[in-house]
DNA sequence: GCGGACTGCTTACCT
DNA sequence: ACAGGTAAGCAGTCCGCG
C-alpha cells in the first residue's frame, strides 16, 4: 500500500517560473523573488491518465520500487510507488535449514525471510530447489562493501556446519541484479511502454492500434515455431507501440575561472557560474546571466525570441536554474554527468544551499534528477556502437561540436578569449549556441535520438537514463535476464559457466586473442568490371539462430548430443532444447530483416511511419551487431567464449562452402571477407543458383548486395575501390580514406578519385589515367615548391589513445608532439586529437600551432604521397616515380 | 658505431 | 568493457661487421 502521507497528491508548476525575467534590458536591477518549495515528491493520484513508464529506482524513504511516469498531455512526471511487498532477494543452494545456522545471517537488520521455490537450472538443464533469501532492503543483499547478506552465505556457513563443505560449492545467485531491475522483471513490467494507474495500482494501457499491427506482423512468419512466434510477437509489440512527445529543456552553463585552459573541477566547483543556457522543447530560450563588475554588456544582437536574464546574485541565478530542474520532466545535456550538474551541484552546496533545495543526486558516474530524468548525450554519443551503426560513424571526435557538425551541420561559437574576457552578449551567445546544439542533437530527424533511447529502453527493459549510458553489452544482458525470470530460469553465475564450459579450441591468428575469427580473401589484384557482391544478410545473429547457439545449448550435457558438431571445432550443441540466446536474438533478426528494414524504405508508408520504422531497424541493427561479440567479452555477463568461437567457426565454414560452390557453378571469386564474397561478371543465372543452393544447404539467404561497375584491388587485403552504377565510389580500408593523413594527401587522394567515378567502360581508362597522373604530378610539385596554403593542410591528425604518461614502452610521434604542448602548458587527455607535422630536424615532429613552413620534411611527405597512392597506382598499371618524371637512373639512387 | 632484419606498439580501418 | 583480422608507420632491439 502506498503510505498515506504520499498520496496527497500536488501539481508540480508546467511551465518554468518566469518571476525572474526581465527582457532585453541588462543593466537594469532585477529583484529575484524566493521561490516557495513545491511539494515534492510528485506522487501519482489514485487514477491517472495513460503515461509512460521512463525511469525506475529504489526509493530508500519508503523502502519501495518507485517508477517515474511521464504523461504526456500535461508533460509531467509522477511516482508511483510499488504497492505489491515486493522485496528484494537473493537465491542460494543452501536449505532454510542450513541458513538457520548462519548467526549473522538471521540476525542481520537487513533480513526477512526465507522461501523455497523451484527454478530450472539451465546449465544442469532439470529442476532444482533453491531458498530465496529475502531481505527488507537491496543494500543489504549486496552494496555494501562488508557484511552483505550475498558474502555473508559462502563465507560464514562453512564455519558452523559440522560436515564441513568447501566454498565453492555454496552458491548465491541473483544478487547482483539491481533491485529495480529485478522488480520490474518480476512485476512483469515493460519500461517504455504505456501504463494507466487505476485504483492505486499500475495497470498496462492497451492501444488498439498496435495490438492490431502486431498480430499482423506475426501472420508474416507462418513458418517459425511457436516459441518463435511468442517472440516475434513480444518483440513486435515493443516495436510498435507508439513514442511520446518529450517535453524536455536542453541547459549549458559557463564557469568564470582565473585559468581558462583548465576545466574547472567540479568536485570542488570554486568559480562562479556566470552564465546558463536553457532552450526548451516549448520553443522557450533563456539566458541566465550573473551580473560582475568590469563587464561590458556588448554589441551582439540576439534574437528576438531569446530571454535574456540578469541576476545580481549567483545564489538566485542557481534558484532559477533549479527551478527548471524541478519542473521539468526530460533535461538534456552534453557531459552534464562529469560537468555541469555535478558543477552546479557542488557550486550550491558552497553557497550553502540545503539538500532539499538542491534537485540533483550525485553519484560517482552520474548526476540523476530527483524530479526528472537526465540525459547525458555525451555518454550516448560516445558508446561506440550508436556512433558506428546508428550514425554510420559520420562523427569520430565524439566533441559537441564535431557532433553538432556532422548530425545538424551546426557549429560551436569560436571564441578566442576566455569565458571571463566576454561581454554579457558574447557569452550569451556562445552559451546558448551550445544549448541548442544540444537541443537539436535531441530533435533532429522528428525526435530520432530520443526515440532510439526509448526503443532501446523497451527492448532490454531499462530505464531510458541507463540505457543513454550503458553500453550493448548491458542491453543484451538485461533482456536475457527478463527472459530467465519469465521462463522461471535461475540466473548462472559467470564463474559457472565459465567453469562447465569456458575452453575455446582454435588458434587466433592475431596474438593475445581467444580463439580464430573470419576469413578473408586474397584479392585478385586489378580492375574487374561488373563485379557483383554477394552477402549473408547479418550472418552471425543468423548463424545463433539457424545453429541454437547460446550458453545453455554449447556442450550440453545430454550424451546423445555429442554428435552434432561445430564444424572445425570440438564443441557440440544441443539438439534438444532451445537457447534463449538463439530464440531472441533469431526472432529479432527475422523482424528486423523481414519487416522492419523493408518497411523502412517502403515509399508508400506515411513518412512519419517510414521514419518510426527506420529508427526500430536501427536500435535492432545497433543490438544485432553486438549479439555475436558480447559471447566473447569477459564483461558480460553470460560470456561464454566456445558460443563466440562457435559462431566464427561456422561463418568461416559458411563462406568456404559458398566459394566451394561458385567453383562448381564456374564463378571466379576475387574478394570475400567474412560474410560476403565478390563476384566477377556473373550471370544472373549463376547468382540465382547460388542463392538457391545456399538457402537448401545452409538454411540461410545470401543477397546480391550491390553491383560495381568496376572495382580496383591491389594484392592488400580489406583495401579496395569500387564504383558503383550510379558512379558513387566505395572506397574501403584505403590509405587516402584515413582520417590521420595530412588534407594536402587526401586532397589529392579524392580528386582521383572523383575522376575514377566517371569511367564507364575499359576504353575510358586511358584517358583517365592521364588525368590521375597530372594530379599526383600536381600533388607532388606542390609539395617540391613548399607551396600550400596553411601549415594544417600539412598535420597529421592522430587521436591519443591515453594519457601522455601512459606510453612507456615507446613514443610515438603523436605522443612525442602531445608532450610538446604539455611543456607549453596545454591541458592533454586521452582521446584529445593531436595534430603534428613532420620536420627535418631530431625528434621530427612538432605540432602544428608551434611549427614554422621553413622546417618541414618535404621528402616525408612525398614518400607518404607515394605510399597513399601506390594502393590505387599499381592496378592502374602506373608507377609512381614515372609518373614525378624520375628517371630509371634517379630512381635507383 | 651503424645499418638492416626483426619484433612489438599504436592507430585506423573492415566485417 | 561486443569480437577478430589487416595495413601502415614507427620505436626499439639484436646482430653482424675482422
Amino acid at each position: 500500500m502506498v503510505q498515506k502521507h504520499l498520496t496527497e497528491f500536488s501539481h508540480p508548476k508546467i511551465k518554468p517560473s518566469k518571476e525572474n525575467e526581465v527582457k532585453a534590458l541588462p543593466l537594469k536591477q532585477t529583484v529575484v523573488k524566493q521561490k516557495k518549495q513545491e511539494a515534492f515528491p510528485p506522487v501519482a493520484p489514485e487514477n491517472l491518465p495513460p503515461s509512460y513508464f521512463v525511469s525506475a529506482t529504489y526509493d530508500g524513504k519508503t523502502r519501495k520500487a518507485l517508477i517515474k511516469l511521464y504523461e504526456p498531455t500535461s508533460g509531467q512526471i509522477y511516482f508511483w510507488y510499488d504497492n505489491t511487498e515486493h522485496k528484494p532477494y537473493c537465491l542460494t543452494n543452501l536449505s532454510p535449514y542450513e541458513l538457520e545456522k548462519i548467526n549473522c545471517l538471521i540476525q542481520h537488520p537487513g533480513f526477512d525471510h526465507f522461501e523455497i521455490v523451484e527454478k530450472i537450472d539451465p546449465l544442469l538443464d532439470r529442476k532444482v530447489k533453491v531458498t530465496k533469501v529475502i531481505a527488507k532492503d537491496p543494500l543489504a543483499i549486496g552494496g555494501r562493501p562488508r557484511g552483505c547478506i550475498r558474502d555473508i552465505i559462502p563465507e560464514e556457513f562453512p564455519k558452523v556446519s559440522e560436515s564441513p563443505i568447501s566454498s565453492e560449492q555454496i552458491k548465491v545467485w541473483e544478487s547482483k541484479i539491481k533491485y529495480y531491475q529485478s522488480y520490474i522483471y518480476d512485476r512483469n513490467l515493460w519500461p517504455g511502454m504505456i501504463y494507466e494507474v487505476k485504483d492505486g495500482n499500475l495497470v498496462p494501457k492497451s492501444l488498439e492500434d498496435a495490438e492490431e499491427m502486431t498480430k499482423r506482423i506475426l501472420g508474416n512468419f507462418k513458418d517459425a515455431t511457436s516459441e518463435e512466434k511468442q517472440h516475434i510477437e513480444q518483440w513486435a509489440r515493443l516495436l510498435e507501440y507508439p513514442a511520446p512527445k518529450l517535453r524536455r529543456v536542453a541547459l549549458d552553463i559557463e564557469v568564470c575561472s582565473p585559468i581558462p585552459t583548465r576545466m574547472p573541477d567540479p568536485r570542488e566547483s570554486a568559480y562562479p557560474v556566470v552564465c546558463v543556457s536553457l532552450y526548451s522543447s516549448d520553443g522557450e530560450k533563456r539566458v541566465l546571466i550573473l551580473k560582475r563588475q568590469n563587464t561590458r554588456e556588448g554589441t551582439e544582437r540576439l534574437p528576438a525570441d531569446v530571454n535574456l536574464e540578469y541576476f545580481d546574485s549567483e545564489e538566485k541565478l542557481i534558484r532559477a536554474v533549479f527551478d527548471v530542474l524541478w519542473n521539468c520532466p526530460f533535461i538534456i545535456t552534453f557531459n552534464g554527468d562529469d560537468f555541469d550538474l555535478r558543477y552546479m551541484a557542488q557550486r550550491a552546496q558552497n553557497l550553502g544551499f540545503g539538500r532539499k533545495d538542491i534537485p540533483i543526486e550525485v553519484g560517482r558516474r552520474v548526476c540523476s534528477l530527483k524530479y526528472g530524468l537526465h540525459i547525458d548525450l555525451y555518454r550516448f554519443f560516445f558508446n561506440r556502437s550508436i556512433q558506428i551503426y546508428a550514425f554510420n560513424n559520420q562523427y569520430k571526435d565524439k566533441k559537441l561540436d564535431d557532433i553538432g557538425k556532422a548530425l545538424i551541420e551546426m557549429e560551436k561559437i569560436k571564441v578566442e578569449k576566455s569565458i571571463g574576457e566576454l561581454t554579457y552578449t558574447e557569452l550569451a551567445k556562445y552559451c546558448l549556441r551550445d544549448a541548442e546544439i544540444t537541443f537539436k542533437l535531441t530533435s533532429f530527424e522528428d525526435d530520432l535520438v530520443l526515440k532510439l533511447i526509448l526503443v532501446l529502453s523497451r527492448i532490454s527493459s531499462m530505464p531510458m537514463e541507463d540505457v543513454s549510458r550503458q553500453g550493448v553489452s548491458r542491453w543484451i544482458r538485461n533482456f536475457m535476464h527478463r527472459e530467465h525470470r519469465r521462463k522461471n530460469m535461475l540466473i548462472p553465475n559467470a564463474a559457472d559457466i565459465l567453469a562447465v564450459k569456458g575452453k575455446t579450441a582454435t588458434k587466433a591468428i592475431i596474438k593475445g586473442k581467444k580463439y580464430k575469427g573470419a576469413i578473408v580473401v586474397e584479392p585478385v589484384p586489378g580492375i574487374h568490371f561488373n563485379v557483383a557482391v554477394m552477402d549473408f544478410p547479418s550472418l552471425y545473429p543468423s548463424i545463433i539462430k539457424v545453429w541454437n547457439l547460446g550458453y545453455q545449448s554449447i556442450q550440453c550435457p545430454h550424451a546423445e548430443c555429442r554428435s552434432n558438431r561445430v564444424p572445425d571445432t570440438p564443441h557440440w550443441i544441443c539438439s534438444k532444447k532451445r537457447a534463449l540466446e538463439s530464440l531472441l536474438i533469431g526472432s529479432l533478426r527475422d523482424l528486423r530483416v523481414q519487416w522492419y528494414k523493408p518497411k523502412s524504405k517502403d515509399k508508400n508508408l506515411q513518412t512519419k511511419l517510414r521514419n518510426w520504422y527506420s529508427i526500430i531497424q536501427g536500435a535492432v541493427k545497433v543490438i544485432l551487431n553486438a549479439s555475436y561479440g558480447v559471447f566473447g567479452a569477459e564483461s558480460f555477463d553470460l560470456y561464454c567464449p566456445p558460443v563466440a568461437e562457435a559462431t566464427a567457426a561456422i561463418g568461416r565454414h559458411s563462406i568456404t562452402q559458398i566459394i566451394n560452390k561458385t567453383k562448381d557453378l564456374g564463378i571466379q571469386v576475387l574478394y570475400g571477407d567474412t560474410d560476403s564474397v565478390f563476384l566477377k561478371n556473373p550471370s544472373k543465372k549463376q547468382i540465382q543458383k547460388l542463392a538457391q543452393w545456399t538457402e537448401l544447404k545452409l538454411k540461410m539467404s545470401l543477397d546480391v548486395d550491390k553491383v560495381y561497375r568496376y572495382a580496383v584491388f591491389s594484392s592488400r587485403k580489406k583495401n579496395y575501390l569500387g564504383v558503383l552504377e550510379d558512379g558513387s565510389v566505395d572506397v574501403k580500408g584505403l590509405t587516402g580514406k584515413k582520417r590521420h593523413i595530412p588534407l594536402l594527401i587526401k586532397k589529392g587522394f579524392n580528386a582521383m578519385k572523383e575522376r575514377l567515378a566517371q569511367i564507364e567502360t575499359p576504353a575510358d581508362f586511358e584517358k583517365a589515367k592521364k588525368d590521375i597522373c597530372e594530379i599526383v604530378r600536381n600533388r607532388y610539385l606542390q609539395l617540391k615548391r613548399r607551396d600550400w596554403e596553411n601549415l594544417s593542410e600539412l598535420a597529421f591528425n592522430v587521436v591519443l589513445g591515453e594519457a601522455p604518461e601512459h606510453y612507456k614502452k615507446i613514443t610515438p610521434q603523436h605522443v612525442k608532439a602531445a608532450r610538446m604542448l604539455q611543456e607549453r602548458g596545454m591541458e592533454i587527455k586521452a582521446g584529445d586529437l593531436i595534430r603534428f607535422v613532420k620536420v627535418v630536424k631530431d625528434p621530427h615532429v612538432k605540432p602544428v600551432e608551434l611549427a614554422t613552413k621553413s622546417e618541414i620534411d618535404v621528402e616525408k611527405y612525398i614518400a607518404h604521397l607515394r605510399s597513399t597512392f601506390d594502393q590505387v597506382l599499381d592496378a592502374l598499371g602506373l608507377d609512381f616515380d614515372e609518373i614525378i618524371g624520375l628517371t630509371k637512373l634517379e630512381r635507383f639512387m
